[in-house]
DNA sequence: TTTCTGTTTGGAATTGTTCTAAACTATTGA
DNA sequence: TCAATAGTTTAGAACAATTCCAAACAGAAA
């Protein structure tokens, strides 16, 4: 008997609820069901219409325009992090914290690469007019032969 | 005097057209005209937008169709690298040597990080059904407040 | 030259995302 | 408990970047 998700079977919004209130969003209908999906399974990445797809599958009435509001509102909130790795595209992280990504061009999937996995060497000076904001280190990986169906 | 800059003006577009045979396509007054904008000025990091309206200003008539069909037939004969890094439009890069890039954030703007300039410890290992077929590392820039207009 | 095939082009189409303005709903505080 | 208020959702239009199309065009080869 799992003590976290016997928790979550009780309430089972509780986790989106805290963080929609830390970022000071009202707790919509919508938000929670979207909180709900991006938050309770872990790491993921998603696309707007990825998670709009999700939501219809489980019979949440949800417009795609919601979906790209609260994926936004998330992100400046620093509830997500946006990742962008290929043109044309928008891939939303719930993984926050400091870490890098592989990215596997046959599927256009994401995988993290664990913060304390990677490190830059020598990172060279930023320009004296700016400071960093962020580094992203993305390992563009393709599939071999061997595996390829 | 020059020597290189003189033999420019004699054959202006002798470099292009080297280019283009290596890559097996046709010198068509397009390519040559829109060869010469990306590779006789040095290290260059455009848009299709920025390289139709640079070719417009010249006079010269080309397509935004063909400036499209071009950066895409240059990247993936090597002559360019694309490179993404803000959602929603392709920069093409006319340095294919290993490199990395700081990118202005404010005014959208990428520059080159020489690629012995930063260096990667520890790059975790591939998965086992791919292989890493680049790795690109982005540092994200801000203008600092008091350089900011 | 003629033929052949690769290239260019304008315009339509597609895709991902944002905008708009009207309908709806959570929150507040009488 | 109920307005009043301000934030939210939504359908559909609008947009921006890019690709597609089919017809005209132009290098290359014969
Ligand atoms: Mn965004
Ligand atoms: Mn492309
Ligand atoms: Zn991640
Ligand atoms: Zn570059």
């Amino acid at each position: 008997m799992d003590k976290n998700s016997d928790l979550q079977r009780q309430r089972p919004f509780a986790g989106t609820l805290a963080r929609l209130k830390s970022a000071g969003l009202r707790p919509t209908r919508q938000r929670l069901a979207l909180g709900k999906l991006l938050f309770d399974a872990g790491d993921r990445h998603v696309t707007a219409e990825q998670l709009h797809g999700e939501a219809d599958a489980q019979g949440i009435k949800v417009s795609l325009a919601t979906v790209y509001n609260t994926l936004n509102q998330f992100s400046t909130s620093g509830l997500l992090r946006e990742v962008v790795v290929a043109p044309g595209r928008s891939y939303f992280d719930t993984n926050v914290d400091d870490h890098h990504h592989f990215f596997y061009e046959d599927d256009a999937t994401l995988q993290d690469i664990p913060g304390d996995q990677i490190a830059l060497a020598a990172l060279p000076d930023a320009p004296a007019d700016a400071e960093v904001a962020r580094v992203d280190v993305i390992v563009r990986l393709r599939r071999t032969d061997e595996n390829r169906s």
